[in-house]
DNA sequence: CTATTTGTTTATCC
DNA sequence: AGGATAAACAAATA
């Protein structure tokens, strides 16, 4: 579920919890979440700390700990981050928690497509890696070269799998994907190398113009987007295409192993 | 019991 | 070498 808006949304859930020490971490050693790193290395070397800052990047989110140590992660396809009572008792899929004394914080993923890592910056600054992500569409240095070109390079990938491309669409998700698509609108499948200049300048331009939407919508309160959008009409059976002047049925499909829905009236 | 899932990584084929 | 594609990952939900 998580993209751009739904993580910054996420990333605010922890607020309450900045200024805070956190003295208990308890984690399920066993959790796929972890990955390369051992549990019990989170569990050391977070308790004791205080929550500093937080930041969100694309899909990927990090909070900023005393002595240098961040706490970085992706929530993947089921993972949530919420905030807890002070004697809040970690359930089944809550695999890393933060015991503070006013607070609890927590890391819940059932499905475990998630992940956490520990980075240790005795400078203060952010981890390398973090500052070399590639820019987001809501930075001023997500230019149209810079989409211009990665499509040059695919001209063989239909344009929605690249528009799920991290690489260059950071925060870019599934519903996104399709939203854009429709809103231009063309065809999901379309090859990128078939676009024409005018269409190319719309994806880079509707890529930008929907992630700030969707940080207004969804990235504070997530309110319900407006009915303009696919984003309410996409997931139910018999839906139909909001378009003014079309509702034909909506289409839903596998694309390139990610299901893709658009209005085979519109979107040709 | 079966089919489905808003994501990423890895393997395999070209 | 690098791009395109499918499979694997895990568990809830319908």
């Amino acid at each position: 579920m998580p993209e751009l808006a739904e993580v910054e949304f996420f990333r605010k859930q922890w607020d309450p919890g900045i200024g805070h020490v956190f003295d208990r971490v308890s984690v399920h050693p066993k959790a796929r979440i972890f990955r390369e790193t051992p549990a019990p290395t989170f569990k050391k070397q977070l308790a004791g700390e205080t929550l500093e800052a937080s930041h969100t990047h694309g899909k990927k989110w990090m909070f900023q700990f005393s002595n240098g140590k961040w706490l970085a992660g992706h929530l993947g396809m089921t993972g949530k981050l919420f905030t807890a009572s002070s004697d809040y008792k970690p359930e089944k899929h809550d695999h890393l928690v933060l015991h503070g004394k006013a607070t609890t914080l927590v890391f819940c993923d059932p499905r475990m497509f998630g992940k956490v890592t520990l980075d240790f910056e005795e400078s203060g600054g952010f981890p390398k890696w973090w500052v070399d992500l590639p820019p987001s569409p809501l930075d001023s240095r997500f230019t149209k070269t810079l989409v211009f070109d990665f499509m040059a390079r695919h001209p063989k990938s239909p344009i929605k799998t690249l528009l799920l491309d991290q690489r260059v669409f950071p925060g870019i998700g599934n519903w996104m994907a399709d939203e854009i698509c429709w809103r231009l609108p063309i065809d999901p499948a379309t090859r990128t190398g078939e676009l024409d200049e005018s269409e190319r300048v719309a994806i880079w331009k509707l890529t930008r113009q929907l992630s700030k939407q969707a940080m207004g919508v969804i990235g504070d309160e997530w309110k319900k987007p407006p009915n303009s959008w696919l984003f309410n009409h996409r997931w139910k059976d018999g839906g139909n295409c909001p378009r003014k002047d079309c509702g034909s049925d909506l289409t839903r499909a596998d694309l390139r192993g990610r299901t893709t829905c658009w209005c085979p009236n519109c979107q040709v």
